[in-house]
DNA sequence: TTATCGATGGTA
DNA sequence: ACCATCGATAAA
């Protein structure tokens, strides 16, 4: 089943966790690719500094939240795409977590490509995985969950030991200060 | 095997 | 100037 919107809802550190093992979706062009997830990276409120919606002093009240038009997104309802640009070459898909005006977000990191991928297609990295599944910024903003979403996640019955996930850093965030080390990157295997 | 480095462009 | 990356290349 499509995952609802209140599972979106939930703590940032549990939705990522509980992400491993679902079911990536997303129909393009009659057909549809799938892929399941096997990393996540949670990131987690306004003071969390390794966060897209924690930025240092800015002019505007706005801006010193964190909240830009890049972001802002993350500043809005669960359960919808956050889809960003980086190093001016790859994309990362993330969907929007927790409270409205709460700003955080599970950065999907990697999957197990299951069905409408060439087998020599790599999907185990954020830039890679948004390459194959031909994620780009047209889907920013649209819905994870309901009858109208083109890309979603399903649970399909899949259960994670919770000794099976294992912890570490989040990637790439060396200037986060004391949150560069927290444990809120979640992988199987 | 690990280490280093360039590509490339939006963001602030 | 800085990056929530990747792939090529070099060193070991």
């Amino acid at each position: 089943m499509k995952l609802p919107q209140s599972f979106y809802s939930q703590d940032t550190l549990k939705v990522a966790q509980n992400l491993l093992g679902k079911f990536l979706a997303r129909k393009i062009g009659g057909k549809t690719i799938v892929g399941q997830i096997t990393e996540t990276e949670a990131y987690c409120g306004p003071n969390d500094l390794a966060s897209h919606a924690s930025r240092g002093p800015l002019r505007s009240r706005e801006a010193r939240r964190g909240k830009t038009p890049r972001t802002e997104l993350m500043f809005g309802q669960p359960g919808f795409w956050y889809i960003y640009l980086i190093y001016g070459m790859y994309y990362c898909l993330n969907v929007v977590t927790e409270k409205n005006e709460y700003p955080a977000a599970v950065l999907i990191r990697g999957v197990k490509p299951i069905a409408g991928l060439k087998p020599e297609v790599k999907t185990d990295g954020p830039g890679k995985l948004c390459r194959a599944f031909k994620i780009d910024k047209t889907l920013n903003g649209s819905p994870a969950s309901g009858p109208k979403a083109e890309m979603w996640i399903e649970d399909r019955g899949v259960k994670i030991n919770p000794s099976q996930i294992k912890k570490a850093p989040r990637v790439g965030v060396d200037y986060a200060g004391a949150y560069k080390s927290r444990p809120w990157r979640f992988f199987i295997q």
